[in-house]
DNA sequence: ACTCTCGGGACATCCCGTTGGT
DNA sequence: ACCAACGGGATGTCCCGAGAGT
């Protein structure tokens, strides 16, 4: 009634936004998107041509930025590029902070499938390791510079490009990370 | 045969490893891994009491190193701790590379979603920025390097805890990030 | 049209009622009902949040009559309680005799578990006890009295309230049903 | 070990009788009587060729008591036939006892199906009009009576051989209830 | 006599998306 | 623009029973 059309387009956007982030992709129903917005599934359908295509538009805003900045990059002089590249991705990143955090914590939601009953959950571990991590400091931007550090490890780690099993890829990541925490 | 039933196990934990690492944990169902082993859905129930039991399984062993790591963190002397903490997790995390690209990978499957008849992948994307934040460099190192920056300023970035608003914390991201790739 | 959801539902609740007391509430799957009535079992669990809430929606109404019947009786005067309950309860149960048929022929349904190949069915030799108890009657009426005597008999020595091992005990299962077969 | 084979094999047929009681043949799986016994599976199985196979042999005794009742019966003279018939009958079901507990209580397991948090157990219901029906008497004899007369009525009532939409049936009904109850 | 291992087959439940009607 | 109703399909879990082995 009241609702136009393009607002409770909005509405569920928002919605899905927040559950995809929070329950994951497969997660999350159209079922559940709809009843919180408070509308039929069919309705929501009538928006949407699929599942897929509410998270595609979730995504492309800041897909679009990105590509705009790998384009950006591709005309930068060898030179500056990597310092381009740095404060454009951080520009991006931190635009889209809930995009990103809906992408990757369906990984945290994978986590926490292990723990019911567990005393530690993932995120009580990775505290104390940040606590560790920044030398038992609480300036807020030690920790964050923590984060980044196990973000730098893990998400590194995980790149199944580089073999990892060899003492100079290791080295590479201790180093990388001491540097990040100004501790080289 | 006494054996006969653990190597059907191991299997099956290896594929599960596998396909959750591929398809993520909710996008993996007790079929495929079945068939992949070539033993029926029951027989693997027979061995796991449940589709978490078998993610369970997978998780343990890093989880434990992990909470020993910050157990032993917790007794290193405060200046010195940070260092530790930073060999410590990049050696639990190199071992148990690939119980992390199966969390992490969670993400990719939620960012491949939107694919679908896209023509850059997620992939590519990253792979462009990791040619700019190098410096253009194709040097393993340096990309690994840079792969280790995005990480950083992506995990971080999506951590709730810091207002990712101010100057302050943008800045605080570029720092961190140009000193681990040694452009500070 | 509206109606043809209700219609549906109706359909969906006449056949569950005839298929749980024909073989059980758990010998009887969705599917068979939705077959029967012609539709999907999606289209069944649309109209039904469980396979429990349609025995709830069958059983719910008789269950209502009988508190109503409890309270009832609750404020009737002690001399007369007793014909009242009779009365009322004769009422109740001739009105929704389908479903307590539904309910006692769980029953029959474990004890058929046995014929398979068996020469006698539990049916048959319950007729000959009938025909036996009735004086070899034909009067479909003394008949009837006999299937009372056989479940007052039945039912009162499953309870386990009552101490069956004694004498005075089954004194008052034979004199019951004496009186009730008018042979007292 | 200690446990020779035909101990086993009565402790599963002891279990079985109370499980089957309890939850109903479908309700209990061959694992739970496996392991509330303290054997596996296989084990059982060894013993019995079949669930069905436990089942027959729960109820051949009193099936074979119940047909040499009819037996008997057949050569009685009319006269007294009903008498004998209702003494043997009542000798048979107490003996049998658990048995047929065994096979009534698969109803009330359907019934409790829908109890769920509900306040009122059938239980709860049926014990109320067991007081009501014996005129608020709390003497264990006139209990038992009343609830014979619920089993008459019942069971009568779900006989789907008489016309229960009759004036004449209802009547009958009412009157064997209160002969039963000796208030005619 | 007893167990480990395994498969075929249900079954209840959920989910996405379509269709027809308003 | 919106929704009730419905179907096709998949999924996790359970269960009965069969062999091979000891």
């Amino acid at each position: 009634m009241a609702r136009s059309g393009a607002v409770l387009r909005g509405q569920l956007l928002d919605v899905a936004l927040r559950l995809f982030g929070q329950r994951g992709f497969r997660g999350t129903s159209l079922q559940d998107i709809a009843k919180e917005v408070g509308c039929s599934k069919a309705s929501l359908l009538y928006h949407f041509a699929s599942k897929e295509a509410i998270f595609n538009e979730l995504l492309t805003p800041s897909m679009t930025a990105f590509d705009a900045l790998n384009e950006t990059l591709q005309n930068a002089p060898t030179p500056v590029v990597a310092r381009q590249a740095v404060e454009g991705f951080v520009d991006v990143v931190i635009r889209y902070r809930q995009q990103i955090a809906m992408v990757l914590q369906q990984a945290s939601e994978a986590a926490e499938a292990s723990i019911e009953g567990n005393c530690t959950t993932s995120e009580q571990r990775a505290e104390l390791l940040v606590t560790a991590l920044s030398g038992r400091s609480t300036d807020p931007y030690v920790r964050l510079r923590s984060r980044m550090a196990i973000g730098a490890i893990t998400v590194a780690a995980a790149s199944p490009e580089t073999d990892m099993s060899t003492e100079a890829a290791r080295q590479e990541l201790v180093d990388g990370a001491l540097r990040l925490l100004c501790l080289a």
